[in-house]
DNA sequence: TTTATACTTAGCTAGATGGCTAAGTTTGAG
DNA sequence: CTCAAACTTAGCCATCTAGCTAAGTATAAA
């Protein structure tokens, strides 16, 4: 998996981590220093500083450095794009024309069982 | 990444990957052989397989054995538990927005008496 | 009954991921 | 000036991932 990745693409394989969804959660309350966002977590602080790297390179959270201390926040419209796209693809689903038919079809299959 | 993997961090990986993505996005359509589905990849079957496996081991998709051939379709509710997640954090996230914007407002109401 | 189709299983590889420790660097406090 | 805090960099390791080929199995078609 690599190249060319979208930008989608590294935004849920992002969210597909529960360190990295609890530091969103986290964030969503407000912004944090890192070693403020790093306490809960039982991990080494570098191996930390690596999923909030992948946070920030997917687009979903911001940091800004202010002295010795790295500031983060949620990016404002952070889950716009995977919640876009998982929109689309229920609305084409719930489209479909001929789910009805596909329905009765496989029920009559099991009817002849 | 293992052991106990949640049920959402398998979605949201099974989410992270273009040729997976466009998978479902086929699917949405309505359902097809593995054949069918693999048509427009260049990929061999077993890489292709897994892709699918994948899918549905994160319970985004549901197939079923019919003689020879396997037909492949997407699991009614796919979508709802990652669009659930993405929905509670933007929640959480505007609701704090709401209430800083609150706060503000309240403060400038302040400097004016 | 032979052959082709549609997967399926097995086993390999390069590269990514997620964790670690140890040793910097920069900045604020004393 | 010295020391502690808050990262940051470097480098190592065990898995996992996503791809491959080659060979196997089950079913449909001829």
């Amino acid at each position: 998996m690599a190249k060319f990745e979208s930008q989608l693409d590294l935004h849920f394989a992002a969210l597909a981590d529960p360190t990295r969804r609890a530091i969103l959660a986290r964030l969503a309350r407000g912004r944090a220093s890192v070693s403020e966002l790093a306490a809960p977590h039982e991990m080494a602080l570098p191996s930390f500083m690596g999923h909030l790297r992948k946070l920030e390179a997917a687009g979903l959270v911001v940091t800004t450095k202010e002295g010795r201390v790295r500031h983060c926040e949620l990016s404002p419209e952070a889950f716009a794009p995977a919640q876009d796209w998982l929109a689309d693809q229920r609305a084409i689903w719930e489209g479909r024309l001929d789910r009805l038919d596909d329905y009765v079809t496989r029920l009559m299959k099991e009817r002849k069982t």
